[in-house]
DNA sequence: TTAATCTGCTTAACACTGTTAAGTAATGCA
DNA sequence: TGCATTACTTAACAGTGTTAAGCAGATTAA
């Protein structure tokens, strides 16, 4: 008996589908394969026909990760605004991208490498894109003399390992409980403006 | 027949000098109970002997990194140096421990905290003891008028996060391949310098 | 209309994983 | 000599990702 019927979405759909909802609810390390299928309404085996394996349902789920922190930083970026606003407002949507969505976070940055196969070449470029974002904006605050930055690709990639890693302290309860979440976030950006900014304007920021 | 002849050290002992080894040369991702009892020559059940389970083995190796690190920091850290000095000390130490020590760095900071407990109270205080450090330097640093933080402690730890972000980064090979890593590393420090040494009243920025 | 093929899914199995229950050989002690 | 303890073992359970083989129904070809 096959279940078609039963899918008219299509059973790809649908496991991907509960794959997100179950990765959400549950967390990445309930998802097995026979957990999804269970929940699906279909035999494990019948997730490797639409998937080549875990490694590229996760990579689906992961994609759409990426489809979604990139969308919500370009709608939250206002291209009329100065570099340094944009550039906050990266920082800060990053952040709270890890922070409203810590399972996709977790997929998307927070694997072991060792435990999950590279990102195909395509998919990657996807999720570089919010970085490219960020050069840019780096790029154009230099040449308005705003940023006091030698190179804006790898500034961006310091600043961007900053992020993450307050992201993970964070996401992964490292944190002290004394500190305050929005004291931390705030000072995390905090910094990152204080390194990139020229120090005679330093006194000059306005928020 | 049992095995305590081959292991004149003590069952436990061996068990815990293979589980380093292995971790060290294969890697956390290989570390299984059977694998270590293979390779001690004990059957998987008898690390059950020694340790509660695998969490507490892993512990005991995480502690061993904890102690490895501080004294790292500790040795390298010259209480006559400046604050500045002994900051960008503490900086370069932890980032080279995590170059130097990817697995140990794995376990001790990378695994999701829903595939492993917490940490027991005394190995977490352990554990903290570097950033305390931190803090205490840049306490002694704010006194002396140098460091211009508000404060020091959720200083240490955006300062520690941003190092671990860079660590991170490049052991999980998220970074560009572009991007030169001894560069990257100077621009970490550089900017934790900056965000704390800057001229601006940073206090008074609002966000 | 019947036979062959194809499609979409299934069951069974393999090789792993952490972990527990039960059993066994050697030792020390009464 | 007999009992208890110590230090370990084997067997098993429930879970994991993954593959091979099979099966039922639809489609196509004769």
């Amino acid at each position: 008996m096959n279940i078609q019927s039963l899918t008219e979405a299509g059973l790809r759909r649908t496991i991907l589908d509960t794959s997100r909802q179950m990765l959400v609810t549950d967390g990445f390390n309930q998802l097995s394969m026979r957990k999804i299928a269970g929940e699906v309404g279909c035999s494990a085996t019948s997730i490797y026909l639409y998937f080549d394996n875990k490694d590229a349902l996760l990579h689906a789920l992961i994609d759409e990760g990426f489809e979604m922190i990139y969308s919500l930083i370009r709608v939250k970026v206002k291209t009329d605004a100065s570099a340094a606003d944009q550039f906050q407002e990266i920082c800060r949507e990053f952040i709270n991208f890890g922070l409203n969505n810590p399972e996709y976070y977790k997929i998307m940055f927070l694997i072991d490498p060792g435990n999950i196969s590279r990102l195909p070449a395509e998919k990657f470029r996807k999720a570089r894109r919010p970085v490219v974002m960020m050069i840019e904006t780096l790029t154009e605050g230099r040449e308005s003399g705003y940023f006091n930055i030698k190179d804006p690709e790898l500034t961006a990639h310091v600043i961007w390992s900053s992020l993450h890693g307050a992201v993970t302290a964070i996401l992964t309860n490292r944190m002290d409980v004394k500190i305050d979440q929005n004291l931390f976030i705030d000072l995390v950006i905090n910094h990152a403006m204080r390194a990139i900014t020229a120090e005679a304007l330093v006194t000059d920021i306005k928020i």
